[in-house]
DNA sequence: AAAGCTGTCAACCGCAGGCAG
DNA sequence: CCTGCCTGCGGTTGACAGCTT
């Protein structure tokens, strides 16, 4: 004996709910309560299944729904508990206030995981370009080499974790050695005010030692007049925008770290690779930025302390 | 201006688990 | 324990708006 259907398709509305039925189903609820899905449509005078009442109900109609755009901490929220929950998406919106399982499903889908994949964090190969010489300094991390971007695009994607966001920020901090010792960067695409060429490349130096100096942007003349020694291709730096000494801070920072790619040999997914967007550094003050996953802000915070990068990873591990 | 393309999101579908009889 | 019902969940679809060419 076959189960009685729970929805039977025989003149039922499907599609867009109107307003006189969504005024229908809210009159019935509040009279009546919720529950009992299988009848409602019947009572409420609506040519709906249950199921589609009870979905129309829970995602839109009940009262305290959150809509519109996701906070940043929403959007932490999410990434932290997708990489810990999986797609259990009722169980993610459990801890996100009034925000249904249906929307985070979709704005994951959407928004979400395609800044994630967009980091390319699991490109398979990587070549030591930028600084195989540099990576001979000291500070090298053994398992570690950093190099400049890759084309290619990931062959794989994989949902992002608050692991992997942690990892992340340790191979920046190790990746720092070995282009600190190279003292030559390329200047990747990065947007400048002012016309300048895209083609246009520029170097400087990464931050070298300092001696007694209060802050990273003290140790480099960090200021709106800020000189930074050229080579190559001239660029105009005074074309920049840098109406902000954080601005021009934030550049320089994101053109270095954009220039890093770095390779993880001990990751539990095997050989990985790591790399870092402009756009995805921030500076926070004179001394910290922020490196984030994916376009978003996350709370891996590197703080510039003298000549030495380290790593605070708030709220992982 | 129009056609095609892309992204978004509400809604649908099928499955699985819990529960009552 | 079995069966059937109800509900919840996650994947997928399709309409539509906005963007691009």
């Amino acid at each position: 004996m076959g189960r009685t259907p729970f929805c039977s398709s025989d003149g039922l509305k499907k599609g867009a709910w109107t307003a006189e039925e969504d005024q229908k189903l809210i009159s019935y609820i509040q009279k009546h309560g919720e529950g009992g899905w299988r009848f409602l449509p019947q009572k409420a005078g609506l040519q709906r299944c249950g199921k589609s009442c009870r979905l129309r109900w829970a995602n839109y109609l009940r009262p305290g729904i959150k809509r519109g755009d996701f906070t940043p901490e929403e959007d932490k929220t999410i990434i932290k508990l997708q990489a810990e929950l999986g797609n259990r998406w009722a169980a993610i919106a459990r801890h996100l206030s009034n925000r249904t399982d249906n929307e985070i499903k979709n704005y994951w889908n959407a928004h979400l995981k395609k800044r994630l994949a967009n980091m390319g964090a699991d490109q398979v190969t990587v070549s030591g370009a930028s600084s195989s010489s540099g990576n001979s300094d000291s500070n090298a991390v053994t398992n570690t080499e950093c190099a400049k971007p890759q084309q290619s695009e990931p062959t794989k994607k994989r949902s992002a974790s608050a692991l992997l966001l942690n990892k992340l920020a340790t191979r920046v901090t190790q990746c720092v050695g070995p282009l600190r010792a190279s003292q030559t960067l390329q200047q990747p695409t990065m947007p400048f005010n002012g016309g300048a060429e895209n083609s246009d490349i520029f170097c400087h130096p990464l931050p070298s030692s300092t001696p007694e100096s209060t802050s990273w942007a003290d140790n480099n003349n960090i200021s709106n007049s800020l000189t930074i020694p050229e080579c190559g291709t001239t660029n105009a730096i005074d074309e920049r925008d840098s109406s902000s000494s954080a601005g021009v801070l934030n550049d320089i920072v994101a053109s270095e770290f954009a220039s890093l790619t770095c390779v993880d040999e001990l990751s539990d997914w095997g050989n990985t690779n790591y790399s870092i967007e402009p756009e995805q550094v921030q500076i926070d003050s004179s001394d910290s930025m922020t490196v984030g996953y994916g376009g978003l802000w996350d709370d891996d915070v590197i703080v510039v302390d003298d000549d030495d990068y380290t790593v605070g990873s708030l709220g992982f591990l």
